[in-house]
RNA sequence: GCGGGCGUGGUGGAAUUGGUAGACACGCUAGACUUAGGAUCUAGUGCCGCGAGGUGUGAGAGUUCGAGUCUCUCCGCCCGCACCA
């Protein structure tokens, strides 16, 4: 395409020469630097650094961080100390992808990403940060980080240090030092300790001071906030890794799509049930949307109830459940266990064991994913084994059946079928006998799950109502030692180790398989050097292929093989950048007391339960150990919409063979006889309508096509009756077809035509004007779809001035909205205007001094008031739509008055940056003090006028305007209103039943 | 099934506390200028109607002088969670 930018006039706005000037100043005078220390108030605005993959950044990518830099510079010119800077997490499946395909050492191919290059195939990449350097954002680069240097993951690992040597206790309800607990236990064992641990039984001192080194170190790894432990993960074939709860979704891993299987092995984890509620009640304290909120809660999954205890029949076992229904305690027809509950061998009677162990084995083989398919079909399997009621000491039967899940409560539950759907379905599937509890409820077709029953057939319980009966229930348990009343979460600890390369080595090493931390000296412990970047022949991860003698901490230890998962280095990134170089401390304690938390934090939703979960049980340890001043890393967040991508799509037909008589064959219909016919969209959609003209139309050129193609066979086999299959029923195929191809719909034919070897002698049936236009369709953006746009590619052609404000133009920030480059044209042409009013039609500077007309000043501060209140409540698109409404005013106006458009440049300045810097200096300011000068102050007294229209309306519907003084009382308003000659047509000589005036807004007249 | 959000012209969207529905822009139509236009400028553009006027914010009801906005019922779409005992 020709660029738009015309030859003519000398002073025209050449937003190219412009934005690269002023991108240089920033640099070089480093503008953006945010102070550690300052007299002015902080003010924190993050992103959600990204991932520097190599596709590079498209224009959904920029949409947060141009609306974050909006309001860092906002907030600069109100005289906010901003911090706003930006950084890579740059650890990550794709490099390490890359790496074992290619060879390539993952942090080389990080650093071109970053930095732009040419990767291994020989591809060009721009690099984020050219990319985000052409935006024009006001980040603070001296304070970058990146979660993959040493200099960074050395704190990450130090971090690791501390949760390791940390338990939690929930008397002081905080983090606390492993020393303490050990000096507790050695003076009282753990009897007395109230600790989120998962160690069974209890010891006393002097089981304590009789265990060997080995045996304590298990003990204290029960209670560290980061343990190893045999656990059932989630483990991915495919990915060779265990992979996060948040990281696999409908079974399959978030990353790929691949099947993952539950499997037990021995991995670190982090005890982050131990934050449970406070993770919970945290959420009421920051500005969060409910959707977020609501998904951290779910996740975190609080529900309170009962634990309760029945006894085996000739066992010394005793069931657990957890059950929200204590209640309906006597509505236990039986029980069920998980098939993976630890002791179903041990109770299943000689008959059954059979049985059982089939049914165990098919619950083994099933994926997290079949289960979850599977359940609307019922499965179980009886144990023969019985268990006592506490209550009633009536024999139920125990069975398993893997709709009780081994990973929530205690894997077992106790089964009321009246009052729960899945215990129905299980008892009318087996035939076991269900008992009911609820007065006057039938339940001969289903459960009865709703709250306002009343309980029968249960002894104490008779005649209470759910609720109160519940609380009498647990009273009782508690009371006659059944169980005790308990507040169970679905939270589960989380796993941290991963079994790739490119990752945050663990600073732990093994002596004589207990583990040991390096020491603080050691740190960091740097990724080492391996062959290849695969698990080893026995299955160890990478770093095993590490030689032995760098790599191990001493003779006889071994290093541990496993490396952090992506969200280590990502939940405490926000600290890094207050004091991203210390090489002491990750963050030194008088820069994070100034900085504080992140005041606005702007990323995707789709790290509800991920990064945003993580991030705040980090800092929450972090503040328990009096390390940062607060509990909340992020107080307010906003979460950017995707911008989805506008597919093209071309509608072709192909030949799809031959048919004849005698000696035609297939392969006479060589490659390149597969000539297709492309059909324009709309003629494409009418001939869908089988009466249409268009589809007699169409019909009539393809078979010119075909006989075209059909001469051509004949030619070659001369005497043989064949002839192609080519039609409109067969062969018809709708293809994307590459973006850059299209403008405005219309299909480049002659592009089109060289972008592959089939289509160079295609042909095409157009509109009546010659064009070929494209359908489309709104999907998400990707490669595949051809529907890329690159920010890259507007800048060069209209600025980054006019992208930026065109992304925010789109719509509402939050929410997810369709690319249409269309519609940049207006964005541009704006900006134009804007330049235009501070010019002459010569295009040299022309502003007049002195006083501005009142009509200027009003429009000026209506503007001022806007989009004050636009970027209060983040609603950036209708500040564009302000900008627009104000520089159309002034141009009608023919307003070129220095002191107006000074403000008004002050005002745009958030929005488009470049252009404001040179409009700037052209008013006669100094080079690069825009940035700090001061918002514009609204005057109210500038709007008010004598006069104001009012809309009269009859029974809410408006029939005309009347011009008539503000200052005008209710009374005057309404006789002045009602004398008027359109109000005495609408009265059709009627009396009004009643007026209603709003001075200064509306008049409404009841008739 | 549960939770969150949404539904307004041909399109993206605006209407902040209930007060002129459709701002602003794209697109479209007509015209001007131009060697040319995918540049620029002017006018028009919810729908029906020649007009007066009617009608109109997913559907229906309600509250109100007045409802896109509040309440209820229903329909549709998007996102998240989902055998959680």
């Amino acid at each position: 395409p020709l660029p738009l930018q015309s030859q003519g006039a000398i002073m025209e706005y050449n937003f190219r020469e412009i934005e690269s000037k002023w991108r240089s100043f920033w640099a070089e005078n480093k503008t953006f630097k945010a102070e550690d220390h300052s007299e002015k108030p902080k003010f924190y605005v993050l992103d959600m650094f990204p991932y520097p993959s190599g596709a590079g950044l498209h224009v959904g990518h920029p949409l947060g961080y141009i609306a974050s830099d909006i309001y860092s510079r906002y907030k600069r010119l109100q005289g906010f100390n901003v911090l706003h800077p930006m950084g890579y997490d740059s650890f990550g499946l794709p490099a390490e992808q890359y790496a074992i395909q290619t060879g390539q050492h993952p942090a080389i191919t990080t650093i071109t990403n970053i930095d732009g290059g040419t990767d291994k195939e020989g591809n060009v990449i721009a690099g984020y940060r050219k990319q985000l350097d052409i935006m024009g954002f006001s980040f603070d680069w001296d304070r970058e980080v990146r979660t993959s240097s040493p200099e960074y993951y050395k704190w990450t690992q130090w971090i690791f240090k501390q949760l390791f040597d940390c338990w939690y206790n929930n008397t002081s309800n905080k983090a606390e030092r492993i020393a303490d607990l050990i000096l507790t236990f050695e003076t009282e064992g753990n009897s007395t300790v109230d600790a989120t641990h998962d160690y069974e039984g209890t010891f006393s001192a002097a089981d304590w001071k009789a265990m060997n080194e080995a045996d304590k170190s298990k003990t204290l790894m029960s209670y560290r906030l980061t343990y190893l432990a045999d656990s059932w993960v989630n483990w991915c074939p495919a990915l060779g890794t265990v992979l996060a709860n948040d990281e696999v979704v409908n079974g399959v891993s978030e990353r790929g799509g691949h099947p993952v299987v539950q499997k037990l092995m021995r991995q670190w984890s982090m005890r982050i049930k131990a934050y449970a509620e406070r993770l919970l009640t945290g959420l009421e304290t920051v500005d969060w949307t409910d959707s977020i909120k609501d998904q951290q809660r779910n996740w975190i999954g609080k529900s309170q109830g009962a634990s309760v205890h029945f006894k085996v029949v000739g066992s010394d076992h005793d069931v657990e459940v957890f059950t929200t229904r204590a209640d309906t305690i006597y509505g236990v027809s039986f029980m069920v266990l998980a098939p993976e509950h630890p002791f179903v061998d041990e109770i299943t009677t000689p008959e059954f064991a059979d049985g059982v162990a089939e049914y165990k084995k098919q619950a083994s083989l099933k994926s997290e994913r079949d289960r979850q398919a599977d359940v609307k079909n019922i499965t179980g399997q009886n144990t023969g084994a019985f268990a006592i009621h506490p209550f009633s000491g009536d024999k139920v039967q125990i069975w398993i059946g893997d709709y009780v899940l081994a990973s929530y409560g205690t894997g077992a539950v106790m089964a009321v079928p009246c009052g729960d759907q899945r215990d129905y379905d299980f008892a009318k599937h087996f035939g076991i006998e269900i008992i009911n509890i609820f007065e006057d409820k039938d339940i001969s077709e289903e459960a009865y799950s709703e709250k306002d029953a009343v309980i029968a057939n249960s002894d104490f319980l008779n005649g209470l109502k759910v609720k109160k009966a519940g609380k009498l229930a647990i009273y009782e348990i508690e009371k006659r030692g059944f169980g005790k009343g308990k507040t169970q979460y679905r939270l589960r600890d989380a796993v941290f180790s991963r079994q790739r390369y490119w990752g945050e080595p663990f600073p732990v090493y093994y002596k004589n398989d207990i583990p040991n931390l390096v020491a603080d000296e050691s740190l960091p412990i740097t990724l080492p050097e391996v062959d290849k970047y695969l698990p080893t022949e026995d299955g160890e991860p990478p770093l095993a292929r590490a030689e032995k003698g760098a790599w191990n901490h001493s003779e006889g230890d071994r290093m541990e093989f496993n490396t952090m998962p992506g969200w280590a280095g990502s939940s405490w990134y926000f600290l890094r950048y207050m004091d991203p170089t210390n090489d002491n401390e990750f963050v030194a304690k008088d820069k994070v007391d100034y900085w504080k938390n992140v005041d606005l934090y702007i990323g995707g939703s789709e790290h509800a339960t991920g990064h945003l979960l993580y991030s705040r049980f980090w800092t929450k340890f972090l503040f328990d150990l009096d390390l940062i001043p607060f509990e909340e890393p992020f107080q307010k967040m906003i979460n950017q919409g995707m911008i989805l991508g506008r597919s093209s799509f071309v509608y072709g037909i192909y030949p799809m063979g031959v048919f004849g008589g005698e000696g035609s064959d297939a392969s006479m219909l060589t490659n390149d006889l597969k000539i297709p016919v492309f059909i324009s969209s709309s003629l494409w959609k009418k001939a869908q309508d089988f009466d249409s003209e268009e589809r007699q139309e169409v019909i009539s050129k393809i078979d010119d096509h075909r006989n075209y193609l059909n001469n051509i066979l004949k030619e070659r086999h001369p005497g043989v009756n064949v002839g192609v299959n080519l039609d409109i029923e067969m062969g018809f195929v709708d293809m994307h077809v590459d973006i850059s191809l299209v403008e405005n719909d219309i299909l480049n034919i002659e592009a089109f035509k060289k972008s592959r070897d089939e289509y160079t002698n295609a042909e095409f049936i157009l509109e009546e004007n010659g064009d070929y236009i494209c359908g489309h369709e709104v999907e998400k953006m990707s490669k595949s779809k051809f529907n890329v746009q690159t920010p890259d590619v507007l800048v060069e052609r209209y600025g980054a001035d006019t992208l930026r404000m065109y992304e925010m133009f789109l719509g509402p920030l939050e929410q997810s909205k369709p690319w249409d480059t269309q519609g940049i044209s207006g964005v541009h042409n704006f900006l134009k205007k804007l330049w235009r009013l501070f010019h002459d039609q010569d295009g040299n500077v022309s502003l007049s001094e002195g006083e501005a007309d009142p009509k200027a000043l009003k429009t000026l501060h209506k503007t001022i008031k806007k989009i004050g209140d636009d970027l209060d409540r983040f609603s950036f698109n209708t500040g564009v739509s302000n900008f627009m409404i104000c520089v159309n005013e002034l141009t009608d106006q023919k307003c070129n008055n220095k002191a107006i458009l000074q403000e008004l440049v002050v005002l745009i300045s958030p929005y488009a940056p470049h252009v404001a810097e040179e409009l700037w200096i052209k008013l006669g300011n100094e080079a690069g003090t825009l940035s700090y000068t001061t918002f514009p102050e609204f005057n109210e007294a500038n709007l008010i006028e004598a006069n104001h229209s009012y809309p009269v309306s009859f029974n809410g519907k408006m029939r005309f305007k009347i011009e008539l003084p503000t200052a005008m009382s209710k009374e005057d308003v309404e006789k002045e209103v009602l004398a008027h000659e359109v109000a005495q047509k609408w009265l059709e000589g009627n009396a009004p039943k009643k007026v209603i005036v709003v001075p200064g807004k509306i008049v409404n007249i009841v008739v």
